[in-house]
DNA sequence: TGCGATACTGACTGATTAGTCAGTTAGTTT
DNA sequence: AAACTAACTGACTAATCAGTCAGTATCGCA
């Protein structure tokens, strides 16, 4: 078998229909065409269409967790202060690229489904302690090293998550051209958590 | 008729489950066996399932902006700032108490039915204007009694909404217990805002 | 009383959907 | 080559849905 799986292709269309059009707007029948395949040969891959949203979402986790590790890899910052700055940058950078995956996390049926499926809502609980735990480990380095001033980690944490995916969201809604304000909210933290 | 119209409780029945459930998830028979009504009686008060919609965000939009010129009306403030940092109180309260409305406008569904529906459209930017022009002006006149720093209020003022909304996105995923943020975004945004 | 309009109902339809199933093809093993 | 299996297909089904329609009840009003 030299193409790679059909499965593959399945969870490629699924995740970019599931994203743009939500999940019960979204027809198997429409993923089987985008994939190439017949309808029924999804039902082989996948139990059913529940099951290929799971699966779908564990593919953004999966992205989600390895493309925030690879970055935290790679980066080397003077200060905490310096840290986190990057972090909401990397993070509203991120949420360009892969559009799908941010979009697909803010939809409210993606929340619904997780509320009684045990899977789906450990994969949503690892992409946002992802989220959340970088800011926080960048609070306490730039607590320790002085470039941020005294706060409750894990609370302001959560503050410069909401506030990022605010943004996005206001992105989102398009009635506002939110892009322009992320360098205002990059200077805000930055305001906001200085040590004077 | 002593009652009062049917169409009014299809309205609310509407409401209540397209915020619930969402648009595609919510069935006309569902909305019909709520308002307790039979399924074609819908059809004679409302010609489409879309068009029913519509009219649940025109509601939506005069209860939001009704809600929020009275709490103008009634309150006095001492200062721009204290005027600002009583609007996202307000703001954050009414999402608590009227939580069908934010949801509804949270939802995806409601802003790709917008997007190709001109009075969606114009009932959505009737409701974010009113939400961000609140905070706008509380910026100007915190800027003319001294209470607030100088910077660009209209961008500041979008920040501000994006802090709010994703405060409540943030409660809605519910992995978190955002309502103790309240206070710490309310001093987030006084230690920013504050003329020093 | 009777007329017309408003507010409804029950029974229906055509389209769409997730999921099934019996069977076929292609690749691998023996 | 025969047997076995994984991957896949086309044709189907049962259910659900938005929307229609012909008819009925109830009302104010002439």
């Amino acid at each position: 078998m030299a193409r790679i799986s059909k499965k593959n292709s399945i969870l490629e269309a699924a995740t970019y229909l599931f994203s743009a059009k939500g999940f019960s707007n979204t027809s198997m029948t429409e993923v089987a065409t985008l994939a190439e395949i017949s309808g029924a040969a999804i039902f082989y891959h996948f139990k059913t269409k529940e099951d290929l949203f799971v699966s779908v979402l564990e593919s953004v986790q999966s992205g989600i967790l390895t493309e925030f590790s690879k970055y935290v890899a790679k980066e080397d910052f003077h200060s905490g202060l310096d840290m986190l700055l990057g972090a909401v940058a990397f993070h509203l950078h991120l949420s360009e690229t892969k559009k799908e995956w941010f979009v697909l996390l803010d939809r409210y049926s993606t929340h619904e489904l997780a509320a009684d499926n045990r899977m789906s809502r450990q994969y949503l609980q690892d992409i946002y302690n992802c989220l959340v735990d970088i800011f926080e480990k960048a609070l306490i380095v730039g607590q320790q090293d002085g470039s941020i001033r005294e706060l409750s980690s894990k609370r302001t944490a959560l503050i410069i998550f909401a506030m990022v995916d605010g943004i996005r969201h206001l992105e989102n809604i398009n009635l506002y051209h939110a892009g322009s304000l992320y360098s205002d909210l990059v200077a805000l933290c930055r305001n906001f958590l200085e040590n004077n």
